[in-house]
DNA sequence: GTCTATAATTAGATAGAC
DNA sequence: GTCTATCTAATTATAGAC
């Protein structure tokens, strides 16, 4: 292996060991050597390879915001008409949280306090998912097609529900014995999150437009 | 002040500052130099008055914790019949994330990996909860009162779609100016819980029993 | 690009005076 | 019960050989 990829291949390591000490022990538990362990090199190459922790840790997060960008996208995409996309999005919401507990992870450890930190990930990340949430949630809320909520409380009680079942996983099976993670069990997850935060049948007034309905 | 209630005072301020303190950065982030600072004691106050830094943490839930019980049990007692139970509890549960934000700031930070602190929390705290709302839950289920969830996605919907918007209040108030905290918006945010969770009249048959609407 | 060795801080906990 | 002073261990980051 060329000198070139050996280090791209180290960086990719410690990235993604980053995202599971970070994930699991939060920015202050996670230590550079235990992430440098996970991904088999020494704990100095964190210092060759990134500026700083932090720097790792922003790193970590880029990559996992990429993954859920490119679902997102998919999702919408493929979708047709504002319900559907929403609809898409949800159950790609559940499906990524599922798939990838670490974001919801990352993020919860980060949101409670403002720091640089939450300044950086909101506007580096965040943003950009919530305005598209608002123009589509709002362009829905006046036809009656989702529920009766702003945006705000519709966004946090969308990712909340959806999410954290899978942050907390090890909770939920130590409580239950059942695992979250089951196909079925997510499959069945999704369609709730769909059915409670939308309408098949628009409530107020205006069914001049044909609807596309689930069922 | 006598010496007692002196030492009574100085640890009920270790153990609202530790909940202050372990909310906001985590059991790791948290320095027992910070925590002993905002009590406005010094640092080796903590080891008089607990066994250690872990002794602290256990502390400051078992005191969330009685907190979020006696509001819980207040709310049953107050309801006549299962879905009243459930509605009320429902917000509880929002309105007492709002009051205390510190109780799910605390909580989710330890609940992505099995360790011993999250065993405890769960045996300790959480177990009772979840059986109380498990067979509840099941109760409304069979009589299509309910959403069509199982427990253990129930609770996690009820509690993650509750919770989210306070305890990541830093970061809604960052993406959309808004106060989360604004008690307009908590009480239609907890209307709207009990509303997607919950269904006035049965859909899967039964009508026979006379069942309270609110309205 | 990766290694060993180590510098500079900071952490939780304890000893002993008052 | 509370204080000052300090011990031991662990942390992030850097220096310099290969």
């Amino acid at each position: 292996m060329a000198r070139r990829e050996l280090s791209e291949t180290t960086r990719a390591a410690l990235v993604e060991a980053a995202i599971a000490e970070f994930a699991a022990h939060g920015f202050d538990g996670a230590s550079t050597r235990s992430i440098a362990a996970r991904a088999g090199v020494h704990q100095p190459q964190i210092n060759y390879h990134f500026e700083s922790k932090a720097d790792l840790w922003g790193a970590a997060l880029d990559h996992l915001f990429a993954e859920l960008s490119a679902e997102l996208t998919g999702a919408a995409l493929s979708a047709d008409g504002d319900l559907e996309v929403l609809r898409n999005s949800i159950r790609t919401v559940v499906r990524h949280a599922a798939k990838r507990p670490e974001l919801n992870r990352m993020m919860v450890k980060e949101s409670s306090v403002v720091s640089e930190r939450l300044t950086w990930l909101t506007e580096q990340h965040v943003r950009s998912l919530f305005d598209i949430h608002s123009a589509l949630w709002n362009r829905l809320r006046v036809k009656g097609q989702v529920a009766d909520l702003d945006v705000l409380t519709a966004f946090y009680v969308l990712i909340g529900g959806s999410t954290l079942l899978y942050s907390n996983s090890p909770e939920a099976r130590l409580l239950s014995g059942d695992d979250p993670m089951d196909p079925t069990r997510i499959e069945a997850h999704a369609d709730a999150m769909v059915a409670l935060l939308t309408r098949s049948t628009p409530v107020a007034a205006t069914r001049h437009h044909t609807t596309r309905t689930t069922t």
